[in-house]
Parts: C-alpha cells; sequence; structure tokens
DNA sequence: CAGAAAGATGAGACTCAGTATCATTCGACG
DNA sequence: CGTCGAATGATACTGAGTCTCATCTTTCTG
C-alpha cells in the first residue's frame, strides 16, 4: 500500500470518526462541516473530497462496525456454510461482543433515526453494505452466472431484516437482546432453491436477458 | 372535506408533480425550489411547508404510481390470498397496465437513481412504501398480535425484491420485462412456514411465529 | 538524484437549500 | 358581517455543496 493511499484511507477514516462524534456529542444540526474539518485537521474543501455530504461523513462514521467489519467476517465463516447460513453466523459472531458495544451502538442507531435526512443517508449507506454482503457470500455459490441476482438478494434480504430488527430493538429503548433479535429476523429470510430457475432459464443468465436477444 | 383540506392535498400533489416535471426535464441540479415554487404558483417559504426538501418532493412525484396505488391495489386483491401472495398478485395487477408507464417509469427510475442525494431520499420513501404494504396486509394475518413484526417484514422483503428487479431493469436500460422480473424476485421470497417465537425482556412478543398463509 | 508529472490540499468566492420571523391574507364559524 | 386561527409570501440569514486556482506532496522518469 502506497504512501498515497494510506495517508488517504487514514485521512477518511478520521473525517468519518471526528463527524460521528461531534454529531453524538452536540446533535447533528450544530455540528457543520467546518467543525468536522477543523477537527479533523484538513480544510472544508477537503472534507467534501472524501464525502459527498455531511450526512454522509456522519452516517459512514456510525457504521464503521458495519459494511467491512461484516464482509469480513462472513469470508471468515467455515466454507462448508451456505450464503445466507454464513451472513447468519456472521451475525451471530458479531453478536457475541454486542455488550461492550452496546450503548454506543443504540446512541449511534437513535442518531441515525433522529434526522430525516441523516436516516435517508444512512439507508443509502445500506445499499454500500448490500453490495458488500453480497460480494462477501458470492464465493458461497456453486456455478454461479454472471450478473446473478441471488448474492445481491442475500444482501438486499438479509439487510432489510437487519434493519427492521435494529427499528424494533431501538423502538424498544434498546432494552432487548438485538443479537438474539436479529437472529430470529435472519431466521426469517429464505432463498428457496427455485431461485436457480431465476438464473438458468434456458440455461442462461436469463434474468439479463436482453436486448441482444430482443434486437 | 373541507375546502381548506381538499387545497392543501391539492397543492401538495402539484407541487409533487411540477416538481417531478421540470427534474425530468432539466435534470435535478438545474431545478431549483425558486424554479419549482414559481412553476407551482407558489411562495418559496411554502415550498418548504409542503416538503422537507426538494428531494423529497420530486421523489414523491417520481412514485405517484407508488405506495398509496400499490396499497389500495394490495387491499382489492381476493381475501383468500394470503400477505404474499395479495402483493404479489398487487404487483402483477400494476404490471398489467405497466407497457404505457414504461418510458416514464424508466426515465424516472433512472434519475432516481442519477443523483446519490435523491437517490437516499428514494430510499427514504421506499420505507414509507414498506409501512404502507405492512399496514395493507395487516388484514391477511390471523392471529395477529400487538407490534408483530410480520407486516412489516413483508413491506421491508417484498420492498427490497422489487427494488433489485428495478435495479437490474435499469441497468439493463429498461430493455427488460420489468413486471415480469419483479415477479421473479417476489417469488424468491419467502417467510418459512414455522417459525419461533420471540422472546423480549420486556415481556413475550408473538414474532414470526406461523407461515404467512391466511388460517 | 533532479526534475517532471500527477495528485492532494487549502483558500476563497459563489449558488442555493433550508430555517426563522413577521406582516398579510384566506377559510371556518358564530 | 366580524373574529379567530391557519396558511401564505416576503425577507433575511446560516450553512451545505461546488468551483477555481495557487501551492504543496507523492510518485514517476530520465
Amino acid at each position: 500500500m502506497s504512501t498515497r493511499e494510506r495517508k488517504r484511507s487514514e485521512t477518511q477514516a478520521r473525517i468519518a470518526g471526528v463527524a460521528a462524534r461531534l454529531a453524538t456529542e452536540r446533535g447533528i444540526a450544530a455540528t457543520t462541516v467546518d467543525d468536522v474539518s477543523a477537527a479533523a485537521g484538513i480544510g472544508r474543501a477537503t472534507f467534501f473530497r472524501y464525502f459527498d455530504s455531511k450526512e454522509l461523513a456522519i452516517a459512514s462514521g456510525l457504521s464503521e462496525v458495519g459494511a467491512h467489519v461484516l464482509a469480513d467476517v462472513i469470508a471468515e465463516m467455515p466454507a462448508s456454510l451456505g450464503p445466507l447460513d454464513a451472513v447468519r453466523a456472521a451475525y451471530a459472531r458479531l453478536g457475541e461482543d454486542f455488550d461492550a458495544l452496546r450503548p454506543m451502538f443504540l446512541e449511534q442507531a437513535e442518531l441515525s433515526r433522529s434526522s430525516s435526512v441523516l436516516f435517508a443517508w444512512t439507508l443509502h449507506l445500506y445499499v454500500d453494505w448490500e453490495t458488500a454482503i453480497a460480494e462477501a457470500v458470492e464465493p458461497r455459490f456453486a456455478d454461479l452466472a454472471d450478473d446473478d441476482p441471488r448474492p445481491r438478494m442475500i444482501g438486499a434480504l438479509t439487510m432489510a431484516a437487519a434493519r427492521l430488527a435494529c427499528d424494533v430493538w431501538v423502538a424498544d429503548g434498546g432494552h432487548g437482546d438485538l443479537p438474539a433479535l436479529t437472529q430470529r429476523y435472519l431466521a426469517a429470510v429464505h432463498l428457496p432453491g427455485r431461485l436457480d430457475k431465476l438464473t438458468s432459464r434456458r440455461g442462461q443468465t436469463a434474468l439479463l436477458r436482453t436486448s441482444d436477444e430482443r434486437k
């Protein structure tokens, strides 16, 4: 990793961290980009070179536990597990360390739902997670066709389940057992083997078939 | 309905419609709130009394075909259908008239994905749809407990499937058959026939206990 | 190693989204 | 009518997000 790349990712992480901390401390509205930039030791213009919006930086900082960690944990799961089981196991694994993170996690979850602008950006971030999950489970599919929708389906459905579990947990004031709740919601997600039909209609990637055939 | 209420909803619809039209014609960035307000015959301040953000107004206008229509169609489906089947049938029903709407729908779908800000607000709107779907399918559950998550689960999972189908369709340039695509994605969504109960620390909440079939 | 090339940064100016205030107007209702 | 409360429009203000340009840093190349 070159010096340039390392500095860049360090700066990005620092901005996100500062943004999340300030937003947690004083609220989103009271946290200006100037504040974050100054606290992160960068210029205002540089801030926007790293994040498209203030909210995205905050949401990104709030979800450091998110996409990459989850993707890495998924990758570490036994190869014998199927895609869905691997995601469930990864969430279970993350849940083991949850107690220590609970207060922080609750605070951040409440923050991300406190402003509709921030919530919108959080949802936007979830789509990135979906993609990360999709990529992480890809190796667990045998005979995966190009543009096979199943990985993304896994990503989207499990994220939806995890989000709902988190919603319920937050609505309950964070008193419940989020990891267990998440497991139960995830248990409700199933991809039937039938989905194979989706991708192998006439032996090719039927879902994306297509303009060429029609023309 | 009083004059005041009628005018209010008329104004709201007019703003959303104008916002969507202008954004479609000239792009989002080139569409200012002043433009929309002027074209809608209202003042700038009034605009923000109806919508929290420019993007929300546009997204709202783009999705008139959305939540309410879908919810109404779900409600019209035969009572014999279970929640999931009702949603699938509703999408199928909407798909029947799709050919006429296809160009407009594609244009709007591409627009909503053209800007990450607008996309974030679109995702935010999808959550409203999830809620609308959840409410629409509620009557199709027997023995529905308070705070039963199954309706929201139906909403979230079907919206995720529909969104992915739309993504794939848009990525393909809108050449494919979106209604059929949506049906295939929706077919991949299942709530298993028998699920565990959720025990929360706060008490016991029936959760995901039975199949989605109405009994 | 020196200098060029490519990239990252900061400063400042600018547009426009979003908020707050206040006077005015409009609809509901007696 | 006349009054009250809600809706509106004008205005001013803060801050997000964009753009340009000069400067500095890393990397490439001879």
